[in-house]
DNA sequence: AAATATTTCTGAACACATTCAAAATAAATC
DNA sequence: GATTTATTTTGAATGTGTTCAGAAATATTT
């Protein structure tokens, strides 16, 4: 028996459970989807999910989980061949919203919280690998870019698009116009007038609001 | 028995339960009580808290909902003997902290959801009342203040201040800082920001935003 | 191969929010 | 005042997420 070859049946068993949660997620949403159901659509008994999952919750987490470890490679070397700040932001938004459409729904269930002590909110400790990650990606789209910002909010650049692009992800989860159409117009202006607003950032005029600016990055992100 | 004075006995009782649900959340979290003890509490059969309220989330939001009755009049009265925005805005977002000052964790309950579909959450049909008045009281300070916004922005500002002081608050409500001060800090920053965003944005470097905002607001609130 | 240890899995039991049929009480009508 | 109707209250029952003592399967050691 090659190591390498070597599935192990525990891994399957998880896999499976993981499947089943999210297949019946899809069909009856994350809150009336039961513990029961996705045990027995696995094929085994409650505990079994227990043993590979500790919550509910953390069967959301796990097909996050899942999703940034196959979504990540993929962004950062589409990152390669992008130049510009627009292209690069596009491809990581894009990324994400196409991985995540047949599972939109779902979605809702981890960015609903704001409270950072829950383990699915985007803020949370559970999530913050992830969030480290994903920060990551836009401090490489901002880096090298013809951007330049004056340097009281440079070094934030990367967390306020990721906080960007985390509000735009929510809207798209709750929209209900048809084909999320509304989004894809959001995405569009917010786009257009971020790219602006970095453009004219250096101007005199807007010089006093550097200093403010700087001061209350460093509040919400301490120091 | 003239009729002023009658106070529905089954007026008591629903109070009588609203302030033992209180208790209990102010004392173990709104997650950790139980609708048991909130009955016990109040000396009633848990089928009584049902009578009287919907669910759990329920007596949330009834506290929520008395807290706008009692605030807004006096708010609107405040709002009366102030000229500047800056008072004005002081004035709406003191009265709130103030008066939710000893529930401030419970109100984590309520804010922690970002999903309109929840009943507890601020954007919520439930809750749509109350968002309502309260836009109001942001309009009204914004009226015949020295302010000038361009016309593709104006209508938009009651409610993007009020947004501004929901994310104010919950901010406030997740600040771990002793006498949570960053909060404090947070406010002053982000006041000042605000101010002189709204005196400049008229100037002509500007003026190539006011038309990608304004699109950008009709996609958000929908025309 | 047997014995032992470890991992995986089972399903009954628990604590909770919520429901509901029926009891108790109050109000309205005769 | 008796009878009927409406309101209020009860507490056992239901469905849920989760736990846990132990059974079954697998791996390791002797």
């Amino acid at each position: 028996m090659a190591k390498v070859e070597k599935v192990k049946k525990s891994d399957e068993t998880r896999s499976r459970i993981l499947e089943a949660a999210l297949s019946v997620f899809r069909e009856r949403g994350f809150e009336k989807a039961t513990m029961r159901e996705i045990a027995t659509e696995a094929g085994v008994a409650v505990g079994a999910a227990y043993y590979y999952f500790d919550s509910k919750d953390a069967l959301v987490l796990a097909f996050y989980e899942r999703a940034q470890f196959e979504m990540h490679p993929a962004i950062e070397a589409a990152l390669d061949d992008a130049n510009t700040l627009k292209e690069r932001l596009r491809i990581i938004i894009s990324a994400k919203i196409n991985y995540f459409t047949p599972n939109r729904k779902l979605l809702g269930a981890l960015s609903a919280h704001a409270d950072p002590e829950h383990p699915l909110s985007p803020f949370s400790d559970a999530t913050s690998a992830i969030r480290t990650q994903d920060v990551g990606s836009f401090e490489r789209a901002v880096k090298d870019s013809a951007i330049k910002l004056p340097a009281t909010v440079a070094p934030y650049l990367g967390r306020l698009l990721w906080m960007y692009q985390m509000g735009l992800i929510l809207f798209w989860v709750y929209d209900r116009s048809p084909n999320q159409e509304r989004t894809t117009l959001l995405y569009e202006k917010t786009l257009k007038l971020l790219l602006v607003t970095l453009k004219i950032a250096g101007f005199p005029l807007l010089r006093p609001l550097h200093r403010i600016a700087g001061e209350l990055l460093a509040v919400i992100y301490g120091d």
